[in-house]
DNA sequence: ATGGCGGCTCGCAGCCGA
């Protein structure tokens, strides 16, 4: 089985280079964010006719979370449970015996900003939700933009980058957070390339340069990660005219 | 790297992303 996370950055512009990676890649289930869509206005034909059934949770401009797949998904969660959120950004479901869930974590735009605090008691109702879902869920897989660097060596240039979010200690506390209930990063499972990153600012030729962040994860509970075989950053799309900022991320296992 | 890009919108300027 192929899984696959990709922060598209508006589904309406890009939806010409998800056909296409869906072609060339093939996935069972991918994971898509902020697609920017009212969910009156999901492309349902387009992508159907690439192969795959669809669950959306759409809003207009922002956020936005679609979990596309092979076989139909079932018993759709689209909200934090006890989480008062007016922003679409949780998408789960179960697709052949595994539990899907699909995250667009809030960014949190600076330290001082009140969207810091939104996203981290975001990321602690996160918590709070995925240790109850791992006791439900023995396959449970938790992809996504966590809007996280976890470590320094997802970071192009840690000083940088320092004092900003996405690598602060409380952001990185609430990564090793989840870690701690048991999730592993796939990525980090398998011996991978130095410098490895899933988003590069559109500025500064960041992506012809490989200043980027790795800030999409894909996260397994022990028995998939045990069954996992491989996982991926696909650059390829990155390269292509008028590309998303992020690149997809795929873990395959038996 | 202190901005630069590229989405979006009761659009031609400003907000937001990361």
């Amino acid at each position: 089985m192929k899984i696959a996370t990709w922060n598209v950055n508006s589904l309406k512009v890009r939806l010409p280079h998800l056909q296409d990676w869906l072609a060339a890649q093939g996935p069972d289930v991918v994971c898509l964010q902020e697609t920017k869509l009212e969910d009156a206005n999901f492309p349902v034909a387009q992508v159907e006719a690439a192969g795959y059934h669809a669950l959306y949770a759409g809003q207009k401009t922002y956020n936005g979370v679609a979990l596309l797949s092979r076989t139909p998904a079932t018993d759709p969660v689209t909200a934090l449970p006890g989480f008062d959120d007016a922003q679409k950004r949780v998408l789960a479901a179960s697709v052949d015996g595994v539990r899907v869930i699909c995250l667009y974590v809030p960014n949190g735009q600076s330290l001082d900003s009140d969207k810091y605090l939104y996203k981290l008691d975001w990321l602690d109702a996160l918590t709070a939700w995925l240790r109850d879902e791992l006791r439900r869920h023995p396959r449970l897989a938790v992809l996504g933009d966590y809007n996280i660097a976890p470590e320094d060596a997802d970071v192009h240039d840690p000083a940088v980058w320092a004092g900003q979010v996405l690598v602060s200690p409380e952001e990185r506390g609430r990564f090793r957070g989840l870690l701690d209930l048991g999730l592993r990063d796939a990525f980090r499972l398998f011996e991978q390339p130095e410098k490895s990153f899933s988003w590069w600012d559109y500025r500064m030729a960041a992506f012809r340069r490989n200043l980027g962040l790795r800030i999409d994860h894909i996260l397994l509970s022990p028995e998939l990660a045990a069954a996992c075989r491989a996982c991926v950053i696909d650059r390829t799309p990155r390269g292509w005219e008028r590309p998303s900022d992020h690149a997809p991320v795929v873990a395959e296992f038996v």
